[in-house]
DNA sequence: AATAGTGTATTAATATACTAATACACTAAT
DNA sequence: ATTAGTGTATTAGTATATTAATACACTATT
């Protein structure tokens, strides 16, 4: 798993936990580079992606700052939307809630198939 | 997207709609390569990866068939993709597989409340 | 056994994704 | 204006994933 994907969940976890708060900022990216011993630039990347996601905000010469967190986490519409559709269309064709959940455990684990090799 | 990943999900499709049915052979990997300008090796990845998911069976020295439908192989597309493009993205911002399965399971409930209302 | 049809293991080439180095731009406080 | 602190655009290097070329193995038929 790349470095800044693993950056990206330990920041979304340690937001999930209250470890960091709303408004909070973070560390630079020199002082989090030089902590982790990895590139700036890959700290960067990480926190590009997280302020697409609206979980930081960037200000300008001064550093990256907790957002608002949301009601359901930090799920942008990307995943939402396609979500609700399975769901309504799923529940269009009278499928249980137990039925659903199997489904997506199973495409889960083809996924998981498909990453192995 | 991958070649190899887009033969994968038209051959799922085709067998969806049974424009290949059970038991059927496949055109060989030649006939394809040919048809489609691609490589043979390519095809015959794709090839492999459905018959991990238990798609196709391969008999050696004569040619790819059509497996035993599956109990779920009967999706309908308006279900499958929605629920592909989740998962898909879900991964895209790093949401573990449990992770997943907990969104799935706070939108289903949010959904029977919505009705009992 | 020879042949002509299957798919594929192995390897090499290519494309893509990731990481790192450098120099730069922005902000706040001197 | 200078300084010292932010983040980052650009570019180059490296690793990984994908595709392609070749030679091979298996099966059925003759």
């Amino acid at each position: 798993m790349p470095i800044f994907r693993q950056l990206i969940d330990q920041i979304k976890q340690a937001i999930r936990m209250n470890l960091l708060v709303n408004g909070e900022q973070l560390p630079s990216v020199r002082v989090l580079a030089s902590a982790l011993q990895i590139n700036p630039m890959t700290i960067s990347k990480a926190f590009s992606q997280l302020e697409i996601e609206g979980v930081l905000i960037r200000k300008r010469g001064v550093g990256m700052l907790v957002a608002e967190v949301q009601e359901n986490g930090h799920i942008s519409s990307s995943i939402e939307t396609p979500l609700q559709k399975f769901i309504e269309n799923a529940h269009k064709e009278n499928l249980s809630n137990d039925q659903i959940m199997a489904l997506v455990q199973q495409y889960l684990s083809i996924q998981s198939q498909e990453k192995s090799k």
